[in-house]
DNA sequence: CAAAAAGATTAGGCATGGCTAAATTTTGGA
DNA sequence: TCCAAAATTTAGCCATGCCTAATCTTTTTG
């Protein structure tokens, strides 16, 4: 699920692809949701979402990523194993569950993917308040708030280096030969690779 | 969703009615579980759960209850309200997460209404660790674990009189003219009446 | 104990949703 | 510009799942 949200039309083939299924087969759902007004379809012209339709996708994103912020902060789930499940959970259909899901989460603004998570009004938060973990300046301390890549291996690593959402740090040193950081964490001095470090978001405190 | 566990034959039209269907699409239905052996089913003689079906019924009964549980105790809503949204969360499919959400509530044996939530293996706990709060001598002090009754009436007044899983209460005095009780909640005296003593499960300590 | 009533199943129809193959439109290179 | 290749849509097929109506079995009752 995932049309681009920006006025993009999306090709019938690569959503084929994505869904695993036939282009013919997209075609169809095409007609059906042009027939519910989600989408406007003109016959090999391609598709774009309606007012509605943004609607109805910003409210899933909502879903998706607020369950994936559950899963990973409060049942201890790694990042890189909520997508699945989330995408099951997004289609329980109550609004009351998703609000009341919100406020015992204490309304994130971001998922653990950095991604911003849409209001009830379907406000984005501006993602200039999280700036990219090589960017941070020497000596300011930083959370850790999303990642850039969600690609499994990358998810794995963070995993292995005890690297989380709400992580706090401060920025020790830099190294110019190889663009390392070396950063403290509670107490203790660890190196992270700037190959890493450019996948981190963080807010400064 | 509700066979008889106990070896009972579940009769068609009974079924169709619950679900809101016809009697002929339950021997449909009867046919594709007979097929993938989660019932026995013998044409006019009835159905009833084999091993293999027992097992999914507890395991659909445990997530339902969790799920229940965890919107009650977490996410703050009604007892009245739950019933429906965890029918739609049951079928999200991932043991994992059932396996999370029961340590992150702290592995409860029993639903907010009092029912025995089995645990991974299936196992039910006793209930007979619940009593009835109308059999609880005086001076003893209890906490509220579940109800006998599930009408929305009678969840609604628990609602009013402020009344939910885990209250801590010692009961003060008997009346003998209605059988009403006296109790003590947080250092305050109220009054339970019969009729409500009767259908509250407790735990004493 | 037989016949009527009640309950369950089968037969057949209709809508849905996916597929393949054929037809159509768009695109991009000569 | 024009034609071949690529992309998309349409047509038609099949499986599913539920429905109604008809048939069959079981139960109830006189």
């Amino acid at each position: 699920m995932s049309f681009e949200l920006r006025g993009a039309k999306a090709s019938t083939s690569a959503i084929s692809d994505k869904l695993s299924t036939r282009p013919a087969s997209v075609t169809g759902m095409f007609r059906v949701l042009a027939d519910s007004d989600l989408i406007e379809y003109m016959p090999y012209k391609g598709a774009k979402l309606t007012i509605k339709g943004r609607d109805e996708a910003i409210s899933l994103m909502r879903k998706h990523r607020l369950w994936e912020t559950f899963m990973v902060e409060k049942l201890g789930f790694g990042w890189d194993e909520v997508h699945d499940v989330a995408e099951q959970l997004e289609h329980v259909d109550s609004l009351k569950l998703i609000s009341k899901l919100d406020a015992f989460l204490g309304f994130p603004r971001f998922d653990p993917h950095g991604d911003p998570i849409p209001d009830s009004q379907g406000v984005f938060s501006d993602r200039s308040t999280l700036v990219g973990v090589s960017e941070i300046a020497l000596g300011k301390t930083a959370s850790i708030r999303g990642v850039l890549s969600s690609s499994d291996s990358f998810l794995k690593h963070l995993d292995d280096l005890g690297i989380q959402l709400g992580l706090i740090f401060t920025v020790v040193k830099v190294f110019e030969y190889d663009g390392s950081f070396q950063v403290n964490v509670g107490g203790e001095d660890v190196v992270w690779s700037k190959k890493l470090v450019e996948q981190l978001l963080a807010e400064v405190k």
